[in-house]
RNA sequence: GCCCCGGUAGCUCAGACUGGUCGGAGCGCCGCACUGGUAAUGCGGAGGUCCCGGGUUCAAAUCCCGGCCGGGGCUCCA
């Protein structure tokens, strides 16, 4: 008999195994549970040839949906049976498929309307009697098809999934806010588009599904550069951060909370990662995201790990009393959020497991504000992404009939950046908001990733019990704006890919100076000169710098060449001239040598850094000191 | 999650098809010499359950099965 591997996760579904058999038997043995089903002589044991066995396990959830759950199941029996067209089918109570079993009675009346069910359309069925142990024997065929598991949920059931979908129709806006229509399927002779090479190829990835079929350069760099790496002994996506790529994380989200207290005036919030299941707003939100949650059990309580910030944003909002005077309030905070993505999805740093998302969310009063500080987001974003120095692309998913009656507006914001975008009209609203608009990036391999995201919710607040008191004293919900900068690590993933394009196109990869985990490396040229080295070290690092100095036994050509390979933006060589002229001479990465005197230094690192946060080394003042991580 | 490909020293990889002196190279690391001027100074040394578990065989890094991790594809991306 082939090995049946009988481990499904934990989830809220109907669980079904199916066994094409070339025989069958069972026995009924003792009850399994206190009231176990009346029996019948002739139900007590059962011998068969050719036949499908279903293994069938009732989830607790399923509860309440009986109806869709059962109609979906028999599809999915009948389908299996006309493939490998046995003489009958055994519907067999299975309890080990579940860690959240059904109650006794709804159980049998499940499986009891599915026997009607398949014997409905005509199958010869017989069914295993419920609440007994069963000594029973299957000799499977072990063909393609003998072993299946089927997984079924009620309502949108992937059997009933025939909904016809209505098709979105795609425009172009141009810079200047002229508008064009767009085929998806003549992407490539598109003469509007042919302008916008960038634009181009995020349309091939995100909606035409045309992949590189290449692994995205920065999982070797976030290596070599001793940033990031895997750790095998979490669960897949979730990663390691070496040294200097804590710091770069660290300083993206100082530089999100920065910018949203500084920027935005948003109060900063935090909330738990757990949360309980038994709350009914809780398991709401989390069916939202079915199967794509983590969930663990302590004691007897389950919890969901949060897969957004919104879990304890929301449950805060409703026992906050705002006024309307008090609208827009800003809520920032900087989430660490959980996905159970499927393990194929996950690709380095583009799709994560565990991840930090800010986010704001904006409590407005009406559609009205709600559009104000649509645009007063869009605008903050904009400044965001331009801030951090990285190519993107613009793209807008709109109701078709809020497009058409605010349109000046859509094309107000986007002359204001000067890209062009891509609109998505969507001919119905089938989420919660009308409108969103996305910053996507365009990876080394041409892949891509949302990055910043802002969303005008229009299902007011009242369904979350989120509600502002209006100037006639009455209780109303509120308009909400979502938004959020996109994952600290998609950034990293998206300063790396930005990198792997320079160096594609034959240019010097860099980060940005105010990212560089070393700002200035000093290399003296021998021991000689080493104290010398320090005392500038120590002057550009009081004047706010991170800075190392290279005190090994290298040869100037060696440490030179490391200091290149770790992407230093500017390495100060010190030696007896620069002793003797108290000049520096400072090799700029991608430029050449210069001689600069120390405040020509710090001019130019302080117009490259600007206002961005600043934070320290995170690694030792002497190279030497330092281990190798990767 | 499914399908395909891969996993050999800290890192990058050769060896595998045709099982048997194949446990190898470069980088890194350690030691000695060199006292350095803008992308690799020379010499020497240490390092490996060949991912894990089973199986086939007189014999397995090598062949077979299962698992784990990674990459690509499919699907997915509230």
């Amino acid at each position: 008999m082939p090995r049946h591997t009988l481990a499904l996760k934990s989830g809220e579904s109907l669980r079904l195994l199916l066994i094409h058999a070339d025989y069958f038997e069972y026995h009924v043995r003792e009850p399994a549970v206190k009231k176990p089903e009346q029996l019948t002589d002739d139900r007590k044991s059962l011998e068969l040839t050719n036949t499908l066995v279903v293994f069938v396990t009732v989830e607790r959830d399923d509860e309440g949906k009986l109806e869709s759950i059962v109609r979906s199941a028999t599809h999915a029996i009948c389908d299996v049976y006309e493939k490998v067209s046995p003489s009958s089918v055994v519907i067999y109570p299975y309890a080990h498929l579940s860690q959240e079993l059904a109650s006794p009675d709804k159980a049998l009346e499940v499986l009891r309307k599915l026997e009607e069910q398949i014997a409905g359309r005509g199958l010869r069925v017989f069914r295993a009697p419920f609440g007994w142990y069963k000594a029973f024997s299957i000799k499977c065929k072990g063909h393609p098809l003998a072993e299946l598991s089927r997984t079924i949920k009620g309502e949108e059931s992937a059997y009933e999934e025939v909904v016809e979908r209505e098709e979105s129709e795609f425009i172009i806006v141009e810079p200047n806010g002229e508008e064009h229509p767009l085929e998806l399927s003549e992407v490539e002779e598109n003469s509007v588009l042919a302008k916008y090479p960038l634009l181009k190829q995020f349309i091939r990835s995100e909606e035409l599904g045309i992949k590189p079929h290449k692994m995205p350069e920065h999982i070797r760099l976030m290596r070599r550069l001793e940033l990031v790496d895997y750790e095998p002994a979490s669960d897949v996506g979730h990663f390691r951060y070496y040294p200097k790529g804590e710091l770069i994380k660290n300083i993206l989200e100082d530089f999100a909370t920065q910018m949203a207290i500084r920027d935005l005036g948003a109060m900063k919030i935090e909330t738990p990662f757990l949360y309980r299941l038994s709350e009914p707003d809780i398991a709401e939100q989390a069916a939202r995201f079915r199967e794509r949650d983590y969930r663990l059990r302590v004691g007897n309580k389950e919890f969901v790990l949060r897969f957004a910030g919104d879990f304890g944003l929301f449950r805060m909002m409703k026992t906050t009393t705002m006024t309307y005077r008090q609208l827009p309030i800003r809520i920032y905070e900087l989430a660490k959020a959980f996905r159970l993505e499927q393990s194929g999805e996950l690709v380095g740093l583009r799709r994560l497991r565990a991840f930090t998302m800010p986010d704001i969310h904006s409590f407005c009063r009406d559609l009205k504000q709600g559009m104000e500080e649509y645009e007063a987001l869009f605008k903050y974003y904009t400044r965001l992404v331009n801030a951090i120095g990285i190519e993107y692309v613009l793209a807008f998913r709109v109701v078709k009939d809020f497009y058409v009656e605010h349109k000046e507006w859509i094309k107000r914001m986007i002359r204001e950046v000067g890209v062009p975008a891509l609109i998505e009209l969507l001919p119905k609203r089938k989420h919660y908001w009308v409108m969103k608009h996305e910053y996507q990036f365009v990876d080394s391999v041409g892949g891509n990733a949302q990055l910043c995201t802002v969303q005008l919710d229009v299902e007011d607040s009242e369904r979350y019990g989120i509600f502002y008191v209006d100037e006639d004293g009455k209780k109303k919900g509120c308009i909400i704006v979502h938004s959020s900068m996109g994952s600290i690590e998609r950034w990293i993933y998206a300063l790396l890919e930005e990198a792997a394009k320079k160096l594609k196109r034959g240019e010097v990869p860099k980060l940005p100076t105010w990212l560089s985990p070393i700002q200035v490396r000093v290399v003296p040229v021998s021991k000689e000169y080493l104290n010398y080295a320090i005392k500038v070290a120590e002057e550009l690092e009081r004047r706010g710098y991170r800075v190392d100095v290279d005190d090994r036994e290298e040869t100037v050509s060696a440490k030179i060449r490391d200091a290149e390979t770790e992407w230093i933006p500017f390495i100060v060589v010190v030696g007896r001239e620069e002793l003797k002229t108290k000049k520096l001479s400072v090799r700029i990465r991608g430029e050449g040598v210069r001689k600069m005197d120390m405040e020509e230094l710090i001019e130019r690192l302080k117009d490259e850094v600007k206002d961005m946060p600043k934070l320290p080394r995170y690694t030792p003042k002497l190279v030497s000191l330092k281990p190798r991580f990767s």
